[in-house]
DNA sequence: TAGATTGTTAATCGATTAACAATC
DNA sequence: TAGATTGTTAATCGATTAACAATC
């Protein structure tokens, strides 16, 4: 049914963009919406919108423009938000931990089965009503539970051993927070990095940037 | 002193994990890399790095390549890590005060100078070594404080009003973790947004897609 | 000096935008 | 039907890669 050539992995990251604005338009009752007109409200091209959404098959009406609640469902069928992969996450540190309790995992296609860490004093205690298993039985956890995605909020010096005992389980996603770089480094393995230094520093050069040619 | 014709985002972005491999060479004891070398490890093209290093100066020496500490140096300088930058966090939720305590501003180019929330209960609390303030207090902290920066962890709803204050007080830079639309309202603000819910779903579909593709 | 490797220009590739015929 | 707006092809723009002369 779907068209879908190699659709450019540019297009797959403005999918989640789209599926917000139209999710909101829904919300505040409109029925019916063009790429004009959505293209002023997100700030994009109206050629580019449709563009991205003929990647996935034709959705709009000549004359008429795109249904809004049809094209919400058919944009979260797309990104497969109402799956329900299970998800571990690895490290239950602040970081493991603040993820664990603000992620609406369930509306995002995830599911989160499992929560471990290496450290003896966060071992059994609970989050989000997931006791934090030692690491040593990920194997037989991910056996009986077969997680397809894994969080990865551990100290870089960590990550390599865990990523490959992940892929060996049969992992396949990887949300990753660690400054590991898994990526190119296995085959058929979805990697998708999270660097906060990375993302700070990037903006500090916007602002030095700013600040530097302001004055003057 | 620089040449830096208008430096391309794409370019940009690749500045921090530059930094963190030639970092980490130089904490291997490397003194000299090529272009060619640093493609291997990083899975570039040796091309693109000369490309993307030329934007801001002449760093190489033909026939030798780069000298790994003066490039690590550099490339700091032009991210401008060494800055202090002060920064404020609105809202410490969970996701305000994960970030308040884990992320190492200072070697980001940032000073975290406040924390500021609405709720009485979370007001008055201490995160490493900050009070947290009454976001009534904000312009006056602004006035005598001047940051230039804020992280946004609050919720959309409250995030146009805020976003408009702070611009009023000077702020030129946002961290935003909130889903509300910053960029493109204000000319003259860097805007980097990080947005946990779209990163999750652009999972979900690449992991759907290996597992349709699989089992065949 | 000869070999290596840069800085930079030219060629290619991909993504965005414009244009327009198809059609609701 | 006429007007509106899509789906899609063609044109443009920008980013990546290749090539090579300059030079350490």
């Amino acid at each position: 049914m779907p068209k879908r050539k190699n659709v450019p992995s540019s297009v797959i990251r403005r999918l989640p963009r789209y599926y917000r604005f139209i999710g909101e338009l829904e919300k505040s009752g409109f029925s019916r919406i063009s790429s004009k007109e959505l293209s002023l409200r997100m700030g994009l091209t109206a050629s580019q919108i449709r563009q991205d959404l003929n990647c996935f098959g034709e959705f709009g009406q000549q004359g008429y423009g795109y249904n809004v609640p049809q094209l919400h469902e058919q944009i979260g069928g797309i990104l497969g938000v109402a799956k329900h992969y299970p998800l571990i996450i690895i490290g239950a540190g602040n970081i493991g931990r603040a993820i664990a309790l603000n992620i609406d995992f369930e509306s995002l296609g995830f599911s989160l089965s499992g929560i471990f860490d290496i450290q003896p004093s966060i071992i059994g205690q609970r989050i989000k009503n997931i006791t934090v298993r030692p690491i040593t039985e990920l194997e037989d956890f991910c056996n009986e539970n077969k997680p397809k995605t894994a969080v990865l909020t551990i100290p870089q010096t960590a990550a390599p051993d865990i990523t490959e005992r992940l892929v060996s389980a049969g992992v396949i996603g990887f949300w990753n927070f660690s400054h590991y770089d898994i990526s190119n480094r296995y085959p058929n393995v979805a990697v998708e990095n999270v660097h906060f230094g990375d993302s700070a520093m990037t903006l500090c050069y916007r602002i030095k940037d700013i600040d530097e040619n302001s004055d003057k």
